[in-house]
This record gives C-alpha cells, structure tokens and sequence, in this order.
RNA sequence: GCGGGUGUGGUGAAAUUGGUAGACACGCUAGACUUAGGAUCUAGUGCUUAAUCGCGUGAAGGUUCGAGUCCUUUCACCCGCACCA
C-alpha cells in the first residue's frame, strides 16, 4: 500500500537513493545525440557550508539541464570544487590542522547538503583543484605559458623555441612581440651571451615570467595580491591594508591577449553590465606616445597621450613618483624637496592614496624639456596623481583643457595656454575639457577639428621620428606567485638563478607536509622552511604558489574527461562538448575567473590545444541573495560598570552608539514588513545566554526596563532590533541552511520557491513568506493524481477540451519560458495548471503525465514518484519532453474588450470568424453599448480583430 | 565624474510584438469544517466610494484611436569603475 498523503522526506530520500544506486546522472561521451553543456561555478567550500543563496543558480542550471535532457540531448552538468585558497589556509594557521584536511569535510558536508537538494550532476566526473591528479595540468598549463612567447605579428602565442630560433639566425630586430620594448641586438651578440643573459633576455618574452615590480603588499596575510583581490586599498579577504612593495614576482602575461579579449567580447551572449565591466577593466585607449627631449640630458621623456591634437597646449610635464627616472633628472636645487616628496607619495597606502584623491600635490624636479614643435622650455614636475602604472608614468600637462592639469596648473602657478576655440569659457580659471572644437594657437594645426587635428599630429610627430600613434590598456600582466602554502606548487627550479621548468614525468610536483602554515614574514611562503624539499639535484624550487584563480581557469575542461592521465582532456571530448552552453554565476567574478578564464582557452586555442576562443558561449549571472541583518543598540558610554543597550525606537543619534549584531533566531517578527522587529523577554534572555559578557547589561525597552535581567514595565517587554538587508554571512549570524528548508518543506519545495521569488538575475532578500503557497500548490498536484486512502486516480478515459487546452497552453508556455530563462513565471504556469485541472476534475492520464513531464525539471521528486505509480518503470528524466499543438489552443469566440476613449467599459463574446466590418456592427448593435455612447456617433471604431475594439467619440 | 541597471498594490511579482494593468502567490477580511488550527475549503481584496463615477505603473510633458511598454526632460535607489592622461 502506498503512502496516501504527500509526504515529501520519505519521496525524496527515496529517489535520491534511487537515482544514486542506478547512476542515472552519469554521462557518457560517445553519444549520437547532440552535446549541450550546462556549467555553474563550482564553490569555494567553506566552513560555513551552503545557505539559501548558494543554490539559486544551481537550481536553475539543475531545470534547464534536466529539460534539455528530456528534449533528446546528451547534457553535461558537472560539480566540482575550487578548493585551493587562503581561507583554508588562514583556519590552519589558527587551529593548526592542515587544510587539505578541513578542505575534506568542508567539501563533504557541501556534497551532503547538494544532494539534498536533487540536483542531476554527474558527480563521477567530479573535480578538485587541490587534488593531486587535477593540479598536475594546472602545472602542465604554466609549464606550456613558460615555454610560450605572443608573436604579434602572427598574433598569436608561439613556442619560445621557435624564438630562440630566430635569434639564432637574426636576433630579435624584426621581432614584434608582446611586452615591454627590448634593445635591439644581432644573432652574434645573442650567441654569445651566457645561459644567464640569454634567459634574462627571454623573460621579456615568456607569458609566465619573473619580474621586479611594485605589488599590492597585505602585512596581516603575509602575501601578495593580485589588483582584484584589492578592494579600496584593503584585502578582498579580511579586509587587511595593503601597501605597495617592490618584489620579484610571477606574471603571466594577459595584457598580449588584451585587444583579442576585448574582441572576443562581441561573440558572446553575456550581460551588457558584465562586459561593460570587462571592457572597462581592459581599458584600451588610443593615442600617441611622444618623446621630449630632455635639457642637458642625452634621452627624451616618452609621454603617452589621447589628445596629440593639444600638444602646443603642453606647457609642462609630469611624471609619476615611481617613474624610473624620477632621481635622476632631480637638480641639485630641487634634490631635497622633490626627493622628500617622492618618499612621501611612495609610502603612503593606496587607502591614503584614494581618499585624498582631490588634494593637488607635488614637486618640481628642476629640470625642463624642449618642446618638438615651439623649441620653449617646459619644466619636469613629479606628481602622484600621475600614475607610475599606467600609460608611461608620464604626461605632457595641458592645463587648458585637462581639469587634473589645471587644478595643479593653478596650485604652482604654472602657464596656462588655450589651444582649443571655445567663447565663453576663461580657461584662466577653469579647464575646457572637450572633443569638439577648432584648434588655435596651434601651429600646423590651426584651424583643424579636433578629430583631424588628432590623425595630423600623429602624422606629423610620427614624421619627425619623436613617436607614434599607440594603444594603451588599463589592464596589467597578472601576478601569479602567492607567498603561501595552500595553493599549486610551481613547477620551477632555479639553477644559478636560472629558472628551468620540471619535466612533464615529474608533474605534478606536490605539496610537501609542513609543521607550520605561518607565512614566513620575510615574503617567502612556507615551503621555503622545507630544505629537503627546496633542494634539489637540478637547483633551488620556487616556494611561491599559485593565486587561487589557476585552477579556476581551466576547470571546465576536465569536466570533459576528468579521469584523462595523458592530456587535461581527450581531443575527442572537447571536440564532442566544446564550449560551455550555458554558464551560471556571479558577476563578481567578472574581472577576475571570467576574464582569466578567457585567457587561458585563448592561449589553449593557440597552443592548439582548443577549437574554439571563448569558454563561455552563454552565461546569465543569478543575482545575490540576501539576508537581513539584525542588530541592537548599544551606548558607547557605560553606565558605571554596565553596559546599556536601547530599543531602536529610543535611539536619537545614532553615533552614540555601537551596533552588535544578533543571531536572527533570537528575534521577533523577523522579516515582517508591516512590524519592527523585537527582542522579547526570551529573545533577550537568549541573547545573554549566547554572549555571556552582557549577563550585567542593562536593557531599555521601548515599553519598560530590563535590569539584572528583570523587567519592570506593561506586559511583555519588546526591545526593537533594527533591520538591514545585506549580505547573508556567519559574521552577520543570519544564514538560512537549505537543510531546513528541505525538511520542513522538501526538496522540491525549495527548487519551486527559489525560482517563484522572482527574475533569476535580481538581487532579493531571502524571506520564507510565500514558500507555504508553493507547498501547497505540490499537495494540489499530488490530489490530483493520489486519493485520501493512497489510491491512483487518473485513468485512460477520453480526455476532454478543457484540460487538453490547459495542458498545451503550459506546454508553450513553460517550453517559451524555460528558453528564455524566465523560471519564476514557469511556477505561476504550473499553479494556474493545477488550479484549472483540479477546477476540471481531469482524470486523464495521457494529460496529467505530460504535465508531469513538464514539471519535473522544477520539482524532480515528486514527479518521480508520481510517474512511477503510473505504472512506468524507467524514470521521467529520460520521458520526452511533450509536443506543443497549436489546435487545442484554437478558439471559435473572443471575449472582446469594448473601449470608448481608450476605457475598457464592457466585454462582448463574439465569433472569431466574424471580419472587421461585422464586429463593428455587432458591437454598434449592442444595448449597452449604445448606453454608453449616450446617443452620440463615434468618430471612429477600431476593430482589431481577436484583440480589442475601440470606440472614439 | 563615467558606465550599467531598477522604479508597478500592504508584500514577492506578472503583462514576450503598443491592445482588458496587477496574472500567480503571500498577507489580510469574512465564512464553512473542526476539541484545536500555523490543516483544509469557499468568497472578497489596487486606491476611493454605500455603489457607480473617478483615480491609478517614481514625476512632468509628448506621439497614438489606445502607452507600464515608444520619445523628451527629470527625480530616487542599486551595482561596477574611478586622478587611466
């Protein structure tokens, strides 16, 4: 006998074991049927484990991989774990125990709460970017970088053999490569340099390199982090301050794919937001570099600008304090002044640095430039809002038509000189920042707009052999070492300083053990403690590791073939999967995974390793859930010994006091929208109990006093908690544990919710209200196929009109939907179904299983069940999805709106066979009508036929 | 400052091509059944009104027979970037 009522523990946990025990997920790579590769972002498995947010975009990509499946395609729908990182790290630092370990059950409580929840993953195919056999090809990856140079005239990355070849035969004078600009030299001289010559000549061409820069320094982590690991100067993580220093380090080199990234832009379907962001982070701009000569010096001062068109506006220059330069062109006049200045600006944290981005400093170096064009003299300034970073760390200043140039033009009274027309403005007092204008006071290029004024300086400068039209990227060469344990070994040993890679039989290089995690404070990870392992016979290993976004680069690839020794995936795999269909995540991600990502299957491409550019052919971003922070009021002045926490309702000013936050179980009305939410006299006894240190406090209530946890006041006491929405997070003692969900509502429960709450995209704060409307809606649909004593209900009678129309109008419906990602209007469909069917009485089985079908991607479970009492014994993931037919949605009639003036006033059913000519006169004819037009002729009648009539009058 | 996005009932939201604004839910109100209800069912629910009328998609204009949807101006909020030459 079976259970009559819904009861969703013992369905799922069924299935679930079912589904398991049959591996009816696993997919295979040799199928005729077409491939289509469903991705969502693997997660960080923190000790936090999963909260409602985490699944938001797992559910959707769980809906649209079990619907393809069903509409006949093999669909690959992985799950792995991006489980190298500085968390793991950073909690054995503090606890002592390796991290691989904490990793381990990180990872499994993950997996138990994912399987709660019914997904369709193949977890056989299951990644770890910390295992051994996956980072061999992280390493594998580097080693391939190292052993690349970008040709940019084939525009593409090459073998770093193929370079040494030619400056066998030629040196580097016709090589056009990526990277900083090298002196020229012949074969001869390349061959007789020594081995440590030539390989400091070859880091300028490698995409993984060595090289001396200043880096975002964070003291508290003990390593360095790359730009977007920056968030206003502190740590993403931690929220450490971070300064510049000056370290040798790992790059790779992106900024040769920048103008391919920002290319590749255009052939994928992402958000506009998302690629604006990476458009904006690459950062490209076009322009001209131009050298000044510098007085007394035999070099010129190359300067990069966008607006060449103003140089006879140029009236002085400025460099970064950073600027390699920057000591030798002080003046003995100048030497103690500039120098001090320098020191300052370099010290001062990129936090410092941003909050005074209005203040105008800097200092004169003493020594001056001529200009190409008017042969004056301009003096050589040294300013930190010039950037050492950025373009050449170098300017020419025109303060006429630069507000930055004018702030400083004015602050050390420097010339000012117009050279754009304009009537109106003085730019004596304020800049005339434009594009558009005639040039004046410009020499040759008087008269000209500024636009042809652009292309002839170029020309011009470019004739006069003093520089050139030029592209410049904001986006940097990505630093790759990280001072730290936890990551991927680099697979490099330094023999006499010349660094060499590991063969491929000695990949992957593991991670030793270590007695301690603690950075070792000088700037060199742990495993430089480790003699006998950074000893080898071939030299000395680098002890750096890599960031954690190296594994998180090319994940998507092993999915393909995950068990592959021989290659990161077989030819055959990537050919059959290729790119990822459809990507589900963040948009956090844009600037670091999403673009590293696109990187390295660019280079992948050229090493002929991919078929295709871009990995990602199609990604939607989930918006955040959020969660709502409650917290209390807490005077910042004690009274005597006691603390004093006040009702939200009695708190004046807010700077007086402290906000605690507290743990949102301990509240009352939490989430209502129409009630502040309160501490009662348990909440407050809850709250003592969780943070003992305020056992003494005292406790305004906004209805009476609460001391030595006594309360004298009318009724119940309420202490008002004030409310914000933000992240949800263990710090924040909100998170919502998807466990719970599942056994008070269920699986199916949840997946349905989640996608009811609204457009995937938007952001929304999490709130149970309405999740009993959705579970209600799944009992409808169990009555409809189960009665009260557990007997099977539909039956193979002729189905009737009615339901048949319900059916395919969801059919279309949800099949539209579905397509365009739109899933919350999806669950309004299947409730409008099932209120229609139960209204219907339907008992037809051909019609209520093909609903079925169509729900079962939402709500797995219960589907499963359902489909299994009909007698089926293969299961609903492999039923085809149903066939929409237009002739059941066909109408003989229109319950036609009549407007007058634009108002809809009644309705009229008429005949849809009826032309435009016969509804206007059946609708003249009609009584009430004619009430309305209170005797009048309308002017004009309207008639869209199976829409509407309008009536002007 | 620049770029992207969003504004619709008490709440989450729908309206895909300009064609009945508020579907579907939550909440609320009333009722039925019940020892009980945080179960189930029935009816109602944008505002206003006794009911009609009237008014309603952030605001103001415009195009149109007809505008949440198109155009112009404007306001508010959110996100990203930010001394990028």
């Amino acid at each position: 006998m079976s259970e009559a009522h819904y009861n969703h523990r013992f369905i799922e946990h069924k299935w679930q074991q079912n589904w398991r025990e049959n591996q009816l997920y696993k997919v295979e790579n040799n199928s005729s049927k077409p491939a289509y590769y469903v991705l969502d972002m693997f997660p960080y498995p923190s000790g936090a484990g999963l909260h409602v947010g985490h699944p938001l975009g797992y559910i959707a990509s769980d809906i649209i991989a079990r619907q393809r499946r069903q509409r006949g395609f093999n669909v690959l729908h992985p799950m792995g774990y991006d489980a190298f990182g500085l968390p793991a790290e950073q909690y054995a630092i503090q606890t002592g125990q390796h991290p691989a370990k904490t990793t381990e059950e990180n990872i499994q409580r993950y997996r138990k709460q994912l399987d709660r929840i019914g997904f369709s993953f193949d977890w056989s195919r299951e990644v770890r970017t910390c295992d051994e056999d996956y980072y061999k090809w992280t390493q594998w990856i580097f080693k391939q970088l190292f052993s690349h140079w970008y040709n940019n005239t084939s525009n593409r990355a090459e073998h770093i053999d193929n370079l040494v070849a030619i400056f066998e035969n030629e040196g580097n004078v016709n090589v056009n490569h990526a990277g900083g600009e090298i002196e020229k030299f012949t074969a001869e001289k390349w061959l007789n340099y020594n081995a440590n010559e030539k390989e400091d000549v070859l880091q300028n061409y490698r995409l993984a390199f060595i090289q001396e820069t200043t880096v975002n320094w964070c003291e508290e982590l003990g390593t360095v982090l790359a730009n977007e690991e920056v968030k206003d100067g502190l740590s993403e993580r931690g929220g450490y301050p971070v300064i510049k220093k000056p370290m040798k380090q790992w790059f790779l080199r992106i900024t040769a794919y920048a103008q391919r990234l920002l290319d590749g832009l255009d052939t994928i379907d992402w958000t506009d937001s998302l690629k604006e962001i990476q458009r904006n982070w690459i950062g490209r701009s076009e322009g001209a570099s131009v050298h000044f000569q510098i007085d007394g010096h035999d070099k010129a001062l190359e300067i990069f600008t966008t607006r060449p068109d103003t140089i006879f506006g140029a009236t002085f220059m400025v460099i970064a304090p950073e600027h390699e330069w920057a000591d030798e062109l002080l003046t003995d006049s100048q030497r103690d002044e500039a120098t001090e200045y320098i020191n300052w600006a370099k010290n001062r944290s990129e936090r410092e640095r941003m909050s005074e981005v209005k203040s105008v400093t800097g200092a004169f170096t003493g020594s001056y430039c001529t200009h190409p064009f008017t042969g004056k003299q301009i003096p050589i300034w040294v300013a930190d809002y010039v950037l050492g970073g950025y373009g050449t760390g170098a300017i020419m200043a025109v303060p006429a038509h630069d507000s930055r140039d004018h702030a400083f033009a004015k602050k050390f009274g420097l010339d000012i000189i117009q050279v754009i027309e304009n009537d109106e403005a003085n730019v004596q007092e304020a800049s005339f920042d434009t594009k558009v204008g005639k040039c004046i006071n410009s020499g040759f290029l008087d008269g000209l707009d500024v636009v042809d004024a652009i292309s002839k300086s170029i020309a011009i400068i470019d004739q006069k052999g003093i520089g050139k039209g030029t592209i410049n990227y904001k986006l940097r060469d990505a630093g790759f070492g990280r001072q730290r344990y936890w990551g991927e070994p680099i697979p490099v040993v330094f023999n006499e300083g010349i660094p060499s890679l590991l063969s491929d039989a000695e990949l992957p290089l593991t991670l030793p053990e270590v007695t301690s995690y603690e950075p070792s404070g000088t700037g060199e990870s742990p495993l430089a403690a480790i003699d006998e392992w950074v000893d080898t016979p071939q030299g000395r290993r680098e002890t750096d590791t890599m960031p954690g976004w190296a594994g998180s680069s090319w994940y998507f690839l092993r999915y393909m073939d995950s068990e592959n020794e021989q290659a990161i995936a077989s030819r055959d795999a990537i050919k059959y999967w290729g790119q990822v269909d459809l990507y589900m995540g963040g948009s956090e991600h844009a600037t670091g995974h999403l673009l590293y990502s696109r990187f390295w299957t660019k280079f992948l491409h050229d090493i002929n390793i991919l078929p295709f550019e871009e990995p990602f052919k199609k990604l939607v971003n989930q918006g955040m859930i959020q969660g709502i922070v409650e917290s209390i009021y807490l005077k910042k002045e004690k009274d005597g010994d006691k603390a004093v926490f006040v009702s939200a309702d009695k708190v004046e000013n807010e700077d007086d006091y402290t906000q605690i936050p507290v743990h949102v179980d301990f509240v009352s009305d939490y989430k209502k929208t129409d009630a502040p939410s309160y501490l009662n006299s348990d909440g407050i006894k809850q709250f003592i109990d969780w943070r003992p240190e305020y056992f003494k406090a005292t406790f305004i209530c906004s209805n009476g006093t609460i001391e030595d946890r006594i309360f004298e006041g009318e009724g119940e006491a309420r202490f008002i908690t004030k409310s914000e929405i933000g992240k949800m997070s263990k710090s924040k003692f909100n998170v919502v544990n998807p466990d719970d969900i599942c056994e008070e509502y269920g699986a199916d429960t949840l997946r349905l919710y989640e996608m009811f709450l609204g457009p995937l995209e938007d952001a929304k704060p999490w709130s149970t209200s309405g999740i009993d409307g959705v579970s209600r809606f799944l009992k409808k649909t169990w009555k409809l196929f189960v009665d009260q004593d557990g007997n099977y209900l539909p039956t193979d009678d002729e189905a009737d009109k009615k339901s048949l129309k319900t059916l395919h109008a969801t059919i279309k419906k949800v099949t539209e939907d579905i397509n365009r990602i739109s899933l919350n209007t999806c669950v309004s469909t299947f409730m409008i179904a099932v209120n229609e069917f139960t209204e219907q009485k339907c008992r037809n089985k051909s019609v209520l299983e093909q609903f079925l079908i169509v729900l079962s991607p939402f709500a797995p479970h219960i589907t499963e069940e359902l489909w299994e009492r009909g007698g089926h014994t293969t299961s609903i993931v492999d039923a085809n999805w149903p066939k929409f037919d237009e002739k059941h949605l066909v109408e003989d009639t229109k319950n036609y709106p009549i407007s007058i003036n634009g108002k809809t006033r009644l309705n009229m059913e008429l005949s849809l066979s009826l032309d435009k000519q016969a509804v206007e006169e059946a609708v003249l004819a009609n009584a009430d009508v004619q009430q309305w037009l209170d005797g009048k002729t309308p002017k004009k009648v309207i008639v869209v036929p199976g829409r509407i009539v309008n009536l002007v009058v």
